[in-house]
DNA sequence: AACAAATAGTTGTATATACAAGTAAATGAA
DNA sequence: TTCATTTACTTGTATATACAACTATTTGTT
């Protein structure tokens, strides 16, 4: 854990907004890495954890594919195949909607309820081991981000 | 363009160190589809435009595979795979080391650098495009980073 | 009612990623 | 000088991602 010049090695940057950029990159991919140490031995990978995050947030409403990937964080994935892997799973549970053939009623199942109990205390208990910023800074970090996309 | 909860509609979050963790995460998804736009017509992807990046940074001086692994934003990659893509389409040149025969001497090509400046041109009139930071937020902005990996 | 357009999701393909196991060369201790 | 250990990189495999083309269903227009 160093600067971002320490951590990938590079002296300098054109300018701060550039150095920001990389940084957002190389903060996101550190982040992903330690998020996904705590979700492995929960047999889930992010973008699956991802969606049962999403799912128990709109429990007990059903939600369709579209629904989903309008939420998630990373919205490039097959949906298709996320869902599949997740019923596989059985933490999900998958419908053919009566209101459109073409839609799915899909809702997180009790095991992945109880699935997501587990992996957000762990998280929770780890956030804090690898987030050194208290509610201001994270806070101001969250003004910057929503401002560098452009809000 | 928008807050992070509008973004992925969510209505709240359990604390604003969360929140800081999914926008740093969303933040990146989406800086990293902009650059890859940038990147599409120059036949090039992410990874392989910061390799090349990262061997311009020691041009005329040769790095091996080891060396430029410790310089990536995401050193999840099969280096091995990415060196080969690049030497395809003679973007470097590579050469086994005389000292150490398990290394290689790799550099990048009169074609690369012509490439990367080609590529740095479009991505310095596209970052004002897609960054709406000036340098005092975006120095507040880096602090926040390094400290949230515990710096 | 008929049909073009839009929507929801699927399938297929090429490439990328994560990760474990393997090979070859260099290093270092007895 | 030998041989275990470490280092540098490769290979293989399973899964994930990006993206284009496709099917089925619904919607909207005339």
């Amino acid at each position: 854990m160093a600067s971002i010049e320490e951590e990938i090695k590079q002296k300098s940057f054109d300018n701060e907004l550039i150095k920001a950029n990389i940084n957002v990159l190389f903060t996101a991919n550190w982040l992903n890495n330690k998020i996904s140490n705590v979700l492995k031995p929960h047999n889930v990978t992010h973008e699956q954890f991802n969606v049962l995050r999403i799912l128990k947030g709109s429990h007990p409403n059903n939600m369709c594919q579209k629904d989903i990937l309008s939420r998630m964080i990373a919205p490039n994935s097959n949906v298709t195949l996320l869902i599949k892997k997740l019923k596989d799973k059985n933490f999900i549970e998958v419908l053919q909607s009566d209101r459109d053939k073409r839609e799915y009623e899909i809702s997180i199942s009790e095991t992945g309820l109880l699935l997501l109990t587990d992996i957000e205390l762990a998280l929770k208990s780890n956030v804090s081991l690898f987030n050194h910023l208290n509610e201001n800074e994270a806070s101001t970090l969250n003004a910057l981000l929503d401002k560098l996309r452009g809000n």
